[in-house]
DNA sequence: TTGTAAGCGTTATCAC
DNA sequence: GTGATAACGCTTACAA
């Protein structure tokens, strides 16, 4: 902000003929106001073309308008659509959105957390997954006093600050298509240990089997660390074995791309020799050869919503529901009844 | 920033026994102070973890603590990027990192972008391309008063407003690359009008043609739009012509990707039968088969040098500088002689 | 329905 | 060197 001649509350009370009060209630939407008191304050701000000042306001209300992102988020589309979310929810409010993302595996996170919350002290926090999983962060915002809403793919906190997805259901559904195409042997690549939204998806596809009578063996699940690379590895795994999946279900899109990749440098035709279903829906998705069926996350939906109960713009039935929104699959080329 | 009962510069100032202006020195590192009564009133303020309020100090210096990132930037990766060398710079000062997408294609562009700045009056923007490159932007920048610094291909601006990726050279570079294993037909998968980076990319493929004697025929240019799509019908209209080109430059990564997928529906080998080279090193370069050799934009080191710009960290030399950074050839699978 | 006075937590001015 | 005192622009008592 550059010291400028911005008009001021003053200027406006002056310019109208009352106090300052009366045009701060003109501001906040006072309803005991005159109707031409309203009119004429109101006409008055528009011909000088005032705007109050956020600081002003922020250290007069002993709070700011500001709202965090914090995340740890190794995909960069998804903290994109959290962000445009926020935003939308966050759209015609006085709020501004702030990140932060911070390094989930230096020493140092919590005290840079804490330095961040201390300093700035944000009216509200979104924690994106995975840090949103981590409960000594949750603790740290309520000792600090800051609200906070956490985004998971399992409900792991009081619903008012929670967005959840059902990321169980929705690979359940996406191995029951799996199974529907006839596939019987289907592998899968699991999520680094720890992560919430890991361990959901593999519980989705454990249930789907075994509502159809069929088990995960040790042999078909490969662990993997959410990266391309480690996708590489796992599909290397999966795929060196007799017999071999005939599908093959990702935890994430990066990781079903390093499927394709070790599939491919083994000369393994997608999807005729090998089905392949990955989570997220990244844009990488569609512009792999074959396009990638996958499930979709809803992160701007998660983030629209988490945004309204971060600055209590939703009602308080919805405030309190823990806001579960679906993830849906995406069907495209990677998945085919097996051969033979 | 919810009500609390944080220590402010009073209670430093009655538990240190001085005035509240001592305490002010001391926290703005003032020169002309006894050095005992610094280290008293440092020994209070890390005794009750006192923390001065942004806010307040906003109000009483006229100006607020807020970098703004104002982008209209289709590509995820690149923007966290930015986001990340913008932290980066501003990591150990005061400064917060708000960001504001705006929508180039909307109507109200231009004043949702003046109602942010005027109520926000950030200290500063940072402004990415392609909405980097629009004039107007930067004028109101300056009609409103909010310093600015512009990310582009080129120098567009004063040399303290700008700093500025040598796209051209590094296209050159990457076309001579492509001579050297000895390709002549050359096609261009050109960015969209009005974009500097399209434009600048462009021009250095077109020069380092020249210098080889060579042309680049309007036939071997296919205009796209940066994205996935575009770049499977440009890669369509080069390479359903004969003679074909043997290698095909592209304007940015997406659009490499859609021409490799255009050559898998032809099936064409790549790189085998055809070369490719793409612009921006986005992940999905190194996830698709072949991984695609492309040309990395420093993202983060330009954000970097931004950010000095803007809280005027750097130094006034460094300041006066337009910030020129390198882009650089990344070498992978998706080039090779041509055959024969 | 409107106005007055007293803050909110910090910095700037100008004495001492 | 240090400290009263008055801003900064707004809101919340509390009156009127």
């Amino acid at each position: 902000m550059m010291k400028t001649n911005q008009p001021t509350i003053n200027d406006v009370a002056r310019l109208a003929g009352v106090s300052k009060k009366t045009v701060s209630r003109v501001i906040n939407r006072s309803p005991l106001l005159g109707e031409d008191t309203r009119r004429r304050v109101e006409q008055v701000i528009a011909d000088i073309a005032y705007i109050p000042n956020p600081q002003a306001r922020a250290l007069a209300l002993g709070r700011n308008f500001l709202i965090g992102l914090v995340h740890d988020n190794p995909n960069a589309q998804t903290v994109m659509n959290v962000q445009q979310g926020l935003l939308e929810g966050l759209h015609g409010s006085e709020f501004e959105l702030v990140v932060r993302p911070v390094d989930r595996a230096s020493p140092t996170m919590l005290e840079d957390l804490t330095h961040f919350l201390e300093r700035q002290r944000p009216f509200g926090v979104l924690l994106m997954p995975p840090i949103s999983e981590d409960d000594r962060i949750a603790a740290l915002c309520t000792e600090i006093g800051c609200r906070y809403v956490r985004m998971s793919s399992a409900i792991i906190d009081a619903p008012e600050r929670m967005v959840a997805s059902n990321d169980r259901d929705a690979v359940r559904g996406a191995t029951d298509y799996l199974l529907a195409q006839g596939h019987r042997r289907i592998g899968l690549v699991a999520g680094p240990q720890g992560f919430r939204s890991a361990q959901e998806r593999r519980e989705g596809l454990e249930q789907a089997l075994s509502a159809a009578g069929l088990t995960l063996p040790r042999s078909l699940v490969a662990d993997g660390a959410y990266t391309f690379d480690s996708g590489i590895d796992a599909g290397a795994r999966l795929l060196d074995q007799w017999p071999r999946p005939t599908a093959i279900f990702c935890c994430n899109d990066a990781m079903a791309a390093g499927v394709l990749h070790a599939a491919r440098e083994r000369g393994l035709d997608v999807p005729a020799d090998l089905s392949i279903i990955g989570f997220d829906d990244t844009p990488i998705a569609a512009q792999i050869w074959p396009p990638l069926t996958t499930v979709r996350w809803p992160s701007v939906s998660m983030a629209r919503a988490a945004a309204l109960k971060l600055t209590g713009a939703a009602s308080d039935d919805v405030t309190a529901e823990p806001s579960f929104l679906a993830s849906s699959l995406v069907r495209r080329g990677s998945v085919a009844p097996p051969r033979g």
